[in-house]
DNA sequence: CATCATTGACTACAGGTGTAGGCATGCAAT
DNA sequence: ATTGCATGCCTACACCTGTAGTCAATGATG
């Protein structure tokens, strides 16, 4: 799986909630929640286009930028990642981890419950 | 919370498992399991030590190192910062996304069952 | 004592990341 | 047609990270 940094993520989560999209409305989108030169966002739509985590077309002037990985997908990485890498692997002990630094929500109490009974699908 | 990039923390966790040791005994324990030069390691506890993670004092003509974060303390900053970044911080997604990569062992269901009924202590 | 190996202090260097800037071009508005 | 703004292409630059190397002092060994 290829590497995102954190700001790259920023501008796919952009493209993940709706795509295909040109640079021009990826900066109008972030405009609002993150203060970048939209010189910023173009290298980094730049920059995920040559690591192959956006594909880009130009049918008319402008390109636009579609996401070549899916949210899920990105997010199972990100996951099993932190858990192989600081967690031994298991799941449990992040839970753990994640639960002594704040109360687990009873939202997420039971959707984890649920979970666990698998039903999730 | 300061940042320990991947290398750094697989020499947190050498001092995390016993401390303080010199940066000798560090080589020692990292050679078994990382293909590092002893400069490297050196290179590294002299980072951790100036991003303030660890501790040196100079008893007798070597360093002795000691952790000044502690391992729980460090697992729930990754936890958190991921559940913060990726998860809208919310633990159940990320357990979903987890469960949707790999089936959930036994073992991680029964401690996850714990927590939830709040037998984590 | 002369030498070697360990340690510390400083330096190196490429690739990734955050954060843009400059230049050219083309559509848009006057 | 001229001007100006948006866009694309290339460049910049500092800091972090991975992965060492050099040089000098010091303690251990023959």
């Amino acid at each position: 799986m290829m590497n995102i940094s954190d700001a790259e993520a920023r501008v796919m989560a952009v493209l993940w909630a709706s795509a295909p999209l040109s640079s021009g409305q990826v900066v109008a989108c972030l405009s609002n929640e993150e203060n970048w030169s939209p010189k910023t966002i173009r290298t980094l739509l730049d920059r995920l286009h040559a690591k192959g985590a956006l594909a880009r077309e130009l049918p008319d002037r402008v390109y636009l930028y579609r996401p070549l990985i899916s949210h899920q997908q990105w997010l199972q990485t990100q996951a099993t990642a932190l858990v192989e890498t600081h967690f031994n692997g298991r799941l449990a002990p992040l839970v753990s981890a994640f639960a002594s630094s704040q109360p687990l929500s009873d939202r997420d109490r039971e959707e984890i419950l649920a979970i666990l009974e698998g039903k999730n699908a």
